[in-house]
DNA sequence: CTATCTGCTTAAAACGGTTCAAGGAGAAAT
DNA sequence: ATTTCTCCTTGAACCGTTTTAAGCAGATAG
């Protein structure tokens, strides 16, 4: 590998004088730097990171912490992290921790030992302590989808209450008073804000109208344990209009349950998903679903830890907030009364 | 941060002594060792990474360049190249190149100038030129689901051309000799692939009993594009018992299309999928599909690579080669006459 | 003709580690 | 008591950059 010295050598200057073609051409004589710059590129001279970085004490490299790659909203943020780094001439280590909090420290040792200039993470647990130790180190932070609780960081995040109530309203307005919850575990933050985000809608309707809420916890959010809870909740009956899911996956899984019994999704039940996969759309009957911005969501935690890193005595942490917004396809529709109201007035 | 001399100090140790505790414990004294432990854990000592590819020339990075990180192929990939390098104290660059080849390639030159040991990727077109410019720069390459064109280095790929012959085979097998091919562009070497492996199956049969193909391409291999395809196709009549789908979305799209034609399947037409995603099994019509060892792929390709640089004057370049499988579910069946036949026997 | 200024270029000192030849302190052998 | 060994530890060189203070030459001014 052809170092600085070489091309000094080639070009019959000094290396101070190559280094300040690279960072500083415009201190450089234009006949100088002419000079420079062609020996450069003939040799295919590439300045070496580590060094460079040694010396400056900056890599452009940032980590990516997030606990499940394969859920299609950590993959849309990635994206959009990548995106934004890339238009910075950043580069990103994707870290996927597998919801594993032991795996997610070793991790950030790891991104430290890189000397990565901040690191974007959607904590597994509270991990404060951890993360503590890595600002401690220097090394910016940004929380993703979690709030940065008495941390020193930015955090970007999607208003998941908010997301909950617009689930609730949708059905609510459509005429559904009984509605079953069909979610995960309330240990999962988004879970437990979007839980809330319900209560708290349901507390501001007026007694006499509330839905009353069936509430339906599975182990895992996936397809078959949402068919095997609706198929096991039909069997005493069917005493519900509607459908809150916890994710997509969820709501087809509880679809499919009810077409194997022979209940009419959105005449009979209204379903509705979270999360507004790439496939809800497409879906045999099309889902309504709260849509996140995930890619715009890594896209601004991005932009947001670069112009730290770039800025340092410029920047003030900042919570960014996006909002979920509700897509309407077919899997919900007014209730039966309801339309029979809706007729009549 | 802590450096090494400041650990020296604090442990009343030389500098060298330090790096031997933490690179080679086995030659210092017991006694020594635990007391720069000690102090090293106290600190939170972390050695700087730059520092030390400066001098090792080894960083214990490695890139991975994937067309579309969206697909789930690509996620799964990226999984077990994640783990695999995790496994071995690696970490890994992800760069996501939208299927664009200048941006591919200027991700090389980042990837590159990052100083990486080496990189996986899967090349958006036959980008030659710019990977044998990595190779010069002593940065070691693995391609993943593309053969080796000429160049020095590992490949890890799984049969295309017999995962096409296996969805034809079980057609066959059941019966279908009139066959929809929904597929996307031939461009794209997979495709070209499978279909390849499908006309060479079909050669193979008495041309008396070889079943008739339809060939019907897909602008993009969405959903919601196979379902209009079918649609069209199913206005002039329905002249095929089978479909062959070039992945998942597809199938999906025209089992919609089945469905709200009234058409049955798989009582009608049997549908074959590819990819295998996670939510096939769970779909309406649980999915017939070929299954894809993408995170196998990806923690092979990953240990292939770190083998290399771990080891780099022992290393043999190598093909690997994984088998596609078919998974049998329920939108595939015998065909009516077939189920007669079978009845008969 | 000397003094001052301007505009580039250069030499040298970091940055934080790894590695290796050389040194030192005990223990064992003579 | 001296020599030889063994086992650790140490100091210094080096990796490839950036950066800064100093140097040098030519131009302008006095």
């Amino acid at each position: 590998m052809a170092s600085i010295r070489d091309v000094a050598k080639a070009a019959g200057v000094s290396l101070g004088t190559v280094s300040n073609a690279i960072n500083r051409p415009e201190i450089l004589a234009p006949r100088t730097l002419r000079k420079v710059q062609k020996v450069i590129e003939d040799m295919g001279f590439v300045p070496n990171a580590s060094a460079r970085n040694l010396r400056a004490g900056r890599n452009r490299v940032i980590g990516l912490v997030v606990p499940d790659i394969s859920n299609p909203f950590f993959t849309d943020l990635a994206r959009g992290v990548n995106n934004a780094a890339f238009a910075a001439k950043y580069v990103v280590i994707l870290c996927n921790t597998d919801e594993s909090s032991e795996k997610e420290s070793q991790y950030l040792d790891v991104l430290s030992a890189q000397n990565v200039e901040g690191i974007l993470i959607t904590p597994a647990r509270e991990t404060t302590r951890a993360l503590a130790s890595v600002t401690e180190k220097g090394i910016r932070l940004a929380l993703v989808d979690r709030p940065a609780l008495g941390l020193q960081a930015c955090s970007v995040a999607v208003n998941d209450s908010y997301g909950g109530s617009l689930a609730l309203t949708h059905l609510y307005d459509l005429g559904h008073r009984s509605i079953v919850l069909l979610t995960g575990s309330e240990d999962i933050p988004q879970v437990a804000d979007r839980n809330a985000g319900i209560r708290e809608t349901l507390n501001e309707i007026p007694a006499s109208d509330r839905p009353n809420i069936i509430e339906l916890r599975l182990d895992s959010m996936s397809a078959s344990n949402a068919y095997s809870a609706i198929m096991k909740k039909l069997e005493s009956g069917i005493d519900f209009t509607g459908v809150i899911c916890g994710n997509d996956l969820i709501a087809l899984g509880a679809i499919r349950a009810f077409r194997e019994k022979n209940i009419s999704v959105p005449e009979d039940v209204s379903v509705i998903g979270y999360d507004d996969i790439d496939f809800a759309g497409s879906a045999n009957v099309p889902l309504t679903s709260i849509s996140q911005p995930a890619y715009e969501l890594g896209y601004a935690a991005a932009e947001l830890i670069i112009s730290e890193c770039e800025n340092p005595e410029r920047h003030v942490h900042q919570r960014v907030e996006f909002q979920p917004r509700l897509i309407v396809r077919s899997s919900t529709a007014p209730t039966k009364s309801h339309r029979a109201t809706l007729k009549i007035s």
